[in-house]
DNA sequence: CAACATACGGAACATGGTTCCGCTTACCAA
DNA sequence: TTGGTAAGCGGAACCATGTTCCGTATGTTG
């Protein structure tokens, strides 16, 4: 699920030169239609975009999940490897929580329909749900208890249900200029605080 | 947008006595149908617990919201009413609004579907938006004001912002039983309270 | 270069929203 | 009561989109 190329790298066979080319031009093709459709974006969009048959998309990211995995990964680990830095480098562990939060922030928020699709419960992006969980959850939790340990914030907090909640806060946050996300996570995250 | 019946009451020609007669069952095949499938229900099994063709659904009803809205207008109205009686009977102001947001989130919460319609920024729940939000900001507001004249609140908070955020929250509070909505609802108003 | 497996394209199917028009029926006036 | 009329009805037909499937094309290998 995380495998991408397979030029020759990773296990079992290589694959056809044809086949690692198209999923290079689909993850482009991909990428600009959620720029500019959303995550959304129809297939038979993305597959004309890429100068492909739908089938193509299908068989080389079997549901909508795997490809928007595909496409946002580098910028979820990039997310993911921040948590550590963050704690190390800043005054205090709230404040890296609050600067990892805000770097999670501003990545749902510029994608649209991603927060939407993370959070809809629909079966089709279960897998998309799981991996950013899976790759997230750990991290967060750290930044938590770090800031639980050193007495700053309440230590009741799951790691898994604040990302949901701030992902949540996310949703729709581009199409209406009265609502700002930024805002109201960070009026969750002061309700965080002890005291 | 808020008229049913007709059956002589407001306005107009008095309707066909059939058409007011599906009108009302179409509410309760509505109203049935939300229950077990949330509020996509798809208009054809919506028309057939009816026991009516679909253009039957949408000349009572032209957009989803529409149907929606006289769904659960009812309930919206009960809310909106409660915030004064809240405010005269609660002990502080902050009390108050705590437990009119809760009212809110309640509701929303038992409507599966219904909190992500409403801040999905599709144009066909537009009218839903638009209702809820005619109703029941001005309510918030009063809550939000008299809190902060008791200095118990920060003052700079947006009432349409706090229910989008809140709204926000609820979304798929029912199919995830590792969320608890309220209590994230209530972290966020935590996040409020001045000192 | 032959033969095989892999991959491709896109037609065909499934689902669900929306429109439209021929038919039915409630209502009213004579 | 009855005929005329407009309001209302049903559901076929149409459109958009996701998904599957198979005949064809092509990379790869011996």
């Amino acid at each position: 699920m995380v495998d991408i190329d397979n030029g020759s790298g990773s296990s079992g066979p290589r694959k056809r030169a044809d086949a690692r080319r198209n999923e290079k031009t689909l993850l482009d093709a991909a990428a600009a239609a959620f720029i500019t459709s959303g995550v959304d974006a129809p297939v038979r969009d993305i597959a004309a975009r890429a100068g492909v048959g739908v089938g193509t998309i299908y068989r080389h990211f079997p549901t909508r999940a795997d490809l928007i995995v595909a496409v946002y990964q580098h910028q979820v680990e990039a997310c993911a490897e921040a948590g550590p830095t963050l704690l190390a480098n800043s005054s205090t562990p709230h404040a890296a929580l609050v600067g990892w939060i805000n770097l999670f922030v501003d990545f749902l928020v510029t994608k649209h329909g991603l927060a939407e699709a993370l959070q809809s419960g629909d079966a089709a992006f279960e897998t998309l749900h799981a991996y950013f969980l899976d790759r997230l959850v750990p991290v967060c939790a750290q930044l938590l208890e770090a800031a639980a340990t050193a007495g700053e914030i309440r230590p009741d907090l799951d790691a898994y249900e604040l990302l949901r909640g701030v992902g949540n806060l996310c949703i729709g946050a581009n199409n209406d200029p009265r609502y700002d996300a930024r805002r109201m996570v960070e009026l969750l995250i002061t309700g965080l605080r002890l005291h």
